[in-house]
Parts: C-alpha cells; sequence; structure tokens
DNA sequence: AAGAGTCCAGGGTCCATGCCC
DNA sequence: TGGGCATGGACCCTGGACTCT
C-alpha cells in the first residue's frame, strides 16, 4: 500500500532545486495565527514569492511535459508542501518508505537513457518503460502470440545486450519486472504499402522530383527560449538558494575549534535561543556523509538530529528574509518549523544515497524493514531531542 | 496561487469510479482510535480493500501513461484522500477553486459527443460531423496522400475505437459514408519551417492505382488476454459501487409521501441517530439537479447541505461492508466522516456542471468570485448545520 | 469559439540479416 | 542448401495536446 509521505516524493522525482524551495516554502507557509500582523505579513510574502518561483521552475524544467501533468506536478507538490508542513512529529508511519524497493534508474539524474531489460542504449519509452528497440519488438512479438517460453537455467540467467537472445524465458520475465505493461501492447494492423513502392499514393507525376530540400532543417529550435525578463529574476532567486545551500551543507568547523568540547552532548537543555544562535554548541559541524552505507544506531539518529538542527540554524539565519523578521516572531517561526524541515532534508538524503532506508547524514541510514532497525521508534527519539532543547 | 485542495482533484481530471472509491477510502481511513478494536479492523481492512480496487482501477484506464506517471498519479490520489479525510469543516478557503477558470472542455461529461465513424468519444466537429481526433486526423491524411486503401476482408469490416486500426480501407469509407466532406480539408500550412523533408508529397496524377495486396494476415490476434481471474473480481466490487452510487443518487422520494411534511428545516435539533437511521425527516429526496445555473443563496446552502446529509444516511446504510460494524462504531464513523463525504460530492458535481464555483445538488452554485457570493461564509454555515443535528 | 492545421511520443510495420533444423 | 522464423534498426502511422485563424 502506498501510504508513506515519502512516496510521493519519490514518485516525483524532485530536483535539488525543487527541494529547496518546497523547504522554504514549507517554512513559511500557512497557519500564521502565532505570528505578529508584520511577521504574518512578510511569511505570505515570502511564501508566495517561492511558489511562483518553484512554478515556474517547474514550466521550464519539465516544459517537455503535456500542461495537464505539468498542472499534476504543480498540485501534487503544493498538496506535500501543506502536508509536511503541518508535520507535527517525525514517526515511523510518515517517514516511512514505500514497500517497492527505489527503480535503479531512479536517483541518477543521467539523461543518457539505458534499456530498462537489457541496458542497452535507448531511444524512447515503450510500453511505459525506457527501451532499446530490441526489447520493444520483443516484448510485442512476444505478447501477440502469447508466448509462453521455458528457460533451461532455472529462470537465472542474465539480461544483459550481448545475450539477450539467450533465454526468452528470461527477458520476458524481465521485461515484465521492469515495468513493461502488456496492455500498452496494441492489436495488429492493417498493413502498409510496400517500402520503395508508392503505389497505394495515388501515383504522383514524375515531374515532383524537384526535392527543393538539401537539409535546410537547422537543429536550432533546441533552444526554447521564449521567455526573459522575468525569467533573469527567477534564475537568480533560484542560484540565491542554491548557494546558500551549498554554503550551509558544506560548511565545516575546524576539529580544535574553541567553541567545540566534543561530538558528545553536553549541552543537554540549552535554552532554544541559545542553541539557535550558536548552534555549534550543539554539535559541531561535521562534514554531511550521505552514504547510507550502514545502519543506524541510536546514537546516530540523536547525532544526526543534532547535525540537522545546526543545519537548521545556519540555514534559517542566513536566509536573508528571515532577517526581516522581528526577534520574537524569528523564534515563533523557528520553534515551530524545524519538523518539516528535517524531513525535507531526510527526504534528500535518501534519495540521493538510495539506500533502502532512510539516510541520515553520517553515512548511516534507517533501514527500511523492521528487523533491521536498531532505533526503537522515531518519534520518541526525536521527542527526546525536542525536550533537549527545552 | 495554487492552494485549494480542488486544485489537485481538478488537475487529476478524476472519472466517476475514481470518485466513489476515494469517497469510500476516505470513509474507512485512518484515525481508527475512536473505534471499537474490532470496527478498527474492519475500518483497516474496508480501506485497504478499495485502496487495491482503486489502484487497480488506475492502471487499467491510465495504462496508456508511462509507469512512473501512474505511481505519481497512485500517490496524489493517496496524497488527496488523506488530505480531505482530515477535514473537520468546510471553509471557504478549503472549497476554493483554482484562479483559473475552468476550460470549457471540462465539465461536459454531460453532452458526450459520439464519434460518427468509431463510436470513440468526440470533442467537436470535423469535416463537417461529429468525430473524434483519430478519425479527424486519419482522414485528412487520407485525403492529403490520396491514399487508396485495399480491404482484405471483402470491405465489410465494422469500425470500432478498438479496432479501427485494422483495416484503413474500410475506415476510410465510413468517414465518407458517415458524412466527412473531403473539400473541408484544406491545404498543409507551410509556415513553421518544417524540419523534416515532407517534400515527397507533391501534387498527383488524377490516375487512381488502386493498390493490390494480396495478403493472408489472420486478424486473430485481437485477444491480448493475458489478465484475468483478478480482474473480474475488481470489476465486480467496481460495479457494485457504482450501482449503489447510481441508486442513491437518484432515489426520490413521492412527492406525498407520509413521512415528508414541508421541503423547509421543520426538525431542527433531531438526535443524530434518528436522523441517521431516518433520514427523510431531514428533507424529502429531491432529484438532483447539477447544473449550476444560479447563484446560490444561504438558503440554497443550508438545503444542499440537508440534501447531501440524507445521500450520506442512504448510501452509508446501503454500503454492504457497513453492517459489519457494531451499532456503536456505525455512529461513530457516521458523525466522523460526513465532512469528507460532503466535500467529495461538492467536488464530483462541481466537476460535472463545471460552472465557475462550487456547484450544489439544487442548479445552484457558489461562485468562485467573492463579490458574487451570497453566502456570508460556507464554515459557519457547516457548523450551523452541524449543529442542528446536534 | 469552433474548427482548421501542427507537433511528436510512442504505437505498429517492413525487411535485411542471421540462426536453426 | 533451403525454408522457417526471430531479431532489431529504419521507417510509417496514430491521436492527444496544442496553435492558428
Ligand atoms: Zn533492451
Ligand atoms: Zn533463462
Ligand atoms: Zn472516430
Ligand atoms: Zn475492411
Amino acid at each position: 500500500m502506498v501510504r508513506g509521505l515519502a512516496d510521493p516524493m519519490r514518485n516525483l522525482n524532485l530536483d535539488e532545486t525543487e527541494f529547496c524551495l518546497m523547504r522554504v516554502i514549507g517554512l513559511f507557509d500557512e497557519d500564521f495565527g502565532y505570528l505578529s500582523e508584520q511577521g504574518r505579513n512578510s511569511s505570505r510574502q515570502i511564501r508566495d514569492y517561492y511558489i511562483r518561483v518553484l512554478i515556474r521552475h517547474i514550466h521550464v524544467f519539465r516544459s517537455h511535459m503535456p500542461e495537464a501533468e505539468i498542472g499534476c506536478r504543480v498540485s501534487m507538490v503544493m498538496l506535500l508542501i501543506s502536508s509536511i508542513t503541518k508535520l507535527q512529529h517525525l514517526t515511523n508511519d510518515n517517514i516511512r518508505l514505500s514497500e517497492t524497493p527505489i527503480p535503479a534508474s531512479m536517483g541518477k539524474y543521467s539523461y543518457q537513457l539505458i534499456c530498462g531489460v537489457c541496458s542497452d542504449q535507448a531511444t524512447s519509452r515503450h510500453y511505459g518503460i525506457v527501451s532499446c528497440n530490441g526489447c520493444k519488438g520483443f516484448f510485442r512479438r512476444s505478447i501477440w502470440n502469447e508466448r509462453a517460453y521455458k528457460c533451461r537455467n532455472g529462470g537465472a540467467c542474465k539480461i544483459a545486450k550481448e545475450h539477450r537472445n539467450v533465454c526468452r524465458a528470461c527477458r520476458l520475465r524481465r521485461c515484465l519486472e521492469a515495468g513493461m505493461n502488456p496492455r500498452a501492447v496494441q492489436n495488429e494492423r492493417d498493413h502498409n504499402a510496400k517500402r520503395g513502392d508508392m503505389s497505394s499514393r495515388k501515383e504522383m507525376s514524375p515531374s515532383a522530383a524537384v526535392q527543393t530540400d538539401p537539409l535546410s532543417c537547422s537543429p536550432s529550435h533546441l533552444t526554447k527560449s521564449h521567455l526573459s525578463g522575468a525569467d533573469a529574476y527567477y534564475d537568480e532567486a533560484v542560484a540565491i538558494l542554491l548557494s546558500l545551500e551549498h554554503r550551509v551543507m558544506t560548511r565545516v568547523d575546524a576539529p580544535g575549534s574553541s567553541s567545540v568540547t566534543s561530538p558528545a552532548h553536553i549541552s543537554s537543555h540549552v535554552p532554544f535561543i541559545t542553541a539557535f544562535n550558536n548552534p555549534s554548541i550543539v554539535t559541531p559541524r561535521t562534514p554531511l556523509v550521505i552514504t547510507g552505507i550502514r545502519i543506524a544506531t541510536v546514537d546516530d539518529a540523536l547525532q544526526d538530529w543534532r547535525r540537522a538542527f545546526v543545519i537548521y540554524a545556519d540555514w534559517l539565519n542566513e536566509f536573508p528574509e528571515f532577517k526581516l523578521f522581528e526577534h520574537s516572531d524569528k523564534m515563533i517561526l523557528a520553534k515551530k518549523r524545524f519538523i518539516p524541515f528535517y524531513w525535507w532534508l531526510l527526504a534528500y538524503w535518501t534519495v540521493q544515497a538510495g539506500c533502502d532506508g532512510v539516510a541520515y547524514a553520517n553515512g548511516s541510514y534507517l533501514p527500511r524493514i523492521k528487523e533491521l532497525q536498531c532505533v526503537p521508534d522515531v518519534r520518541q527519539t526525536c521527542e527526546r531531542m525536542m525536550k533537549e532543547l527545552a
């Protein structure tokens, strides 16, 4: 069943810019009741501004999609933002990942198309997945003829370009596993005229052999530079955001920094405001390691929470628009929105790492499969951390 | 800005089955804390069952979409369901419609144009007759290229959506018989600097060399029966649901029915349970008029609320699985889930009516534009109604 | 606004090629 | 050696979304 919040996120295949923008929008979204009048206005303005930027971004970067799908994507993104903004705690449930493992092709934003069946070079999508011509034809013929092949190797054949014709049973199995949809195969059609034999065209006059077309086709309409003016504005907003993102994510404290004592949590029960203004007392800024190569322990989860808090504080303190708020509003916002912010961080790391679970920023991950988890309950962990910053 | 819950719904372009299923899932979704142990189990089972049916339905009816978009749709649908299930009140905000007006083409599921050639759904007239996009394109191409097809079946092929591509000779013949006018086909426009070398299509001579194509192909692979078994099961679930839907929506009380006194609200402060078990005391079952041709007054809104409640009660009382619950659980569920149910009804009516606002079931609608609204605030209205059923 | 034409992803067809009996 | 047939790259055709008049 597809229920976790992580699922729509994964299906959307968000890029980095979208992640950043959605996080920002979430920070300043809705539910302004607790802010001052002025804070409310600023908040709404910032939100609306970044929503415009995001919608723009989607339209530009998905311009190959039909309009309807873009609309669908925009709606879904908005729905996701508001769902996540409303999160009061992270629970095992709402960070839960899909039951289906990550398709290997996602997460890498490569533009080279690879056949999902045999890894040959592919030209486009066929029967629902990116696939090569060979696998396309093979699948259609198999479905039409209702072939039931038999493997002579116990069904364990690997399928690759070089030997994809060795075992039809396994090739067809791979096709289905990779997601080819038998329902997308249509009926046989009418026959075409023979090649070269143009008799079905009602015979054109021979004088028509002018062929005044010496390759006048310029490949220049590849740039869809329809848009300008406001675009510069929008590009700049994105650039600023990404650079802030990069700065905060790569910020590292010198190992022997004076304000840093030890990587441990000497700092229980610091007032929130102190921690927020000087986050390195919570934990030093260690480099982020998004690999998800080992299973997280309870300490990993706690430590990641601290590191994420430092990122949060650094990020907000550097975010230009945040400076517009009065001090009290700043604190209210900062307290209120850490959980959604952290959710976005985890979501992004998880996609980056491509591991089968929720990735933390110290190389560990919380496995999707309960039996492997060393962390009793995410929610408890989070609440414990929240208390730490009374 | 795209923020109202109605937007994603509109972008998804849900069909009737999806509406029904989503409503059912919402009824039995999450938040089971207040039910008895047994009620919780039933509820979860029903929900999961209908989620399976819904996912199945989406996969079947959107099988032309790429896999990733289907996944996206499924996720979005789930997100929508849970968002709407959480609604505690209808407010002007969460039933708010998009700022962009409805495209004229949507919402007219009512007129239902049929292609005169192949009986597919049609959008408008082409070349003189109501026809689908496929037949439009086919006719234009055939005329341009002066194609002379040859039927391999003695010219007796039936033309229908599913196999209209099997015999082009008969399809073209049907086009002409149905009244498509070759003279309505204009010349190719050439402005858009074509990239390809379409120059091969020059003027043709009148001599018609009919192509002879003594092919013996069997038109027999029309069956691609890979799938069955579970499909029947699923089809049946959908059929039952739609028939219930239809029954409830068309149920009308005889004008002079005894239990009915007057269309007014004599019935303030009836206990919920009484109203639920005998809904016609709330308001008689008037026919539903989903046209949205006049602006709603406060009375319209109130009356619609009552009518919707009657639909809700009728529907739940007839829904087979609802009978599995204990009496107390029934009441809890029924009280808890009217708002989301009503939301779905309004959403569906609005799409059906295609008016620029929220459609009620008595021919009126709440305009999108504030200045036109006669209803002060939807939320207040709803709350007032809720109190009526203390 | 209606109804022409345009575009193009992704269906299907064709057939040179090669494998197998 | 020849006929049967699967393969896959080149190409044709379809129809939904769109633009243009
Ligand atoms: Zn392949
Ligand atoms: Zn095999
Ligand atoms: Zn048609
Ligand atoms: Zn025919």
